[in-house]
DNA sequence: GCATTTTGTTAACTCAGGTTAACTTATTAA
DNA sequence: TTAATAAGTTAACCTGAGTTAACAAAATGC
């Protein structure tokens, strides 16, 4: 599954909206990416066509187990490259934050299992 | 100056093959980077138009001041990554590189800043 | 229950950054 | 010095990811 950063992006966004509204809307989508109702649409379909999303026409929009597992995958990279730039550069959250988000889209498996691992070795050390 | 991805690679790849042979070569670029000469020959001439790149029509390329000061910014954050990882996360120098190449188009100034800190720290305790 | 407003869709378009193929110009080796 | 090869250019094309504008469907509020 080798998926375009853009698509990546559209998963994680309905990954957020779904888990505090049960679904998702195209406004919804749009309005948080900051891109036209016409490009969700389209994209929608797109990611219907690759059983990523349930949707039916003017329906609302969910993740399929396929596209969810996928978008907790991109989320869970999200956080942990958020706390490793916090913890290891002193990034302040949202600057953490925000790049995390560009990075989750590039970075590779070997990285992001050492970033998982020197995230366990601070909390191993914490105590827990 | 905000450059797109593909233009800051172009320029990283023109100053390295100019530091060893003094001027480069579309066919160089077009190997180095795996694509083809066409799309090496259009991009030099938009790099020329905005006076990051000398070139004439069969003629060889080489850098401009500008093209030059900006290469060596991205070539000094790639490596300022590239070490920032192998030493936090330790990775070993192909995967850091490998890395580092795509973010260094990404991350933010205050970032690579921190990252410089972060280096300077451990110079610092290495006794300089 | 219907008019208004909001939401969703579709078609036609743009733009960046690639490609291939046909061609021209330079270089090289006999 | 010229034929063969290598390098560079140009035109026409493709694809992904967006846009706007016109329209259709749904939701909302009297």
């Amino acid at each position: 599954m080798n998926l375009s950063e853009s698509v990546e992006m559209y998963l994680e966004t309905i990954y957020f909206i779904q888990e505090n509204h049960g679904h998702a809307h195209v406004i919804d989508i749009a309005n948080m990416m900051n891109v036209s109702k016409a490009s969700v649409s389209k994209t929608m379909n797109q990611l219907k066509e690759e059983g990523l999303v349930n949707k039916e026409t003017y329906g609302h929009i969910t993740l399929t187990d396929k596209g969810e597992t996928i978008s907790r995958e991109i989320v869970k990279k999200h956080y942990s490259i958020s706390r490793f730039l916090e913890k290891s550069l002193k990034l302040n959250p949202s600057e953490a934050a925000k790049n995390a988000c560009k990075m989750e889209h590039i970075i590779s498996d070997e990285m992001i299992k050492a970033i998982e691992m020197y995230l366990e070795e601070i909390d191993q050390l914490a105590g827990k």
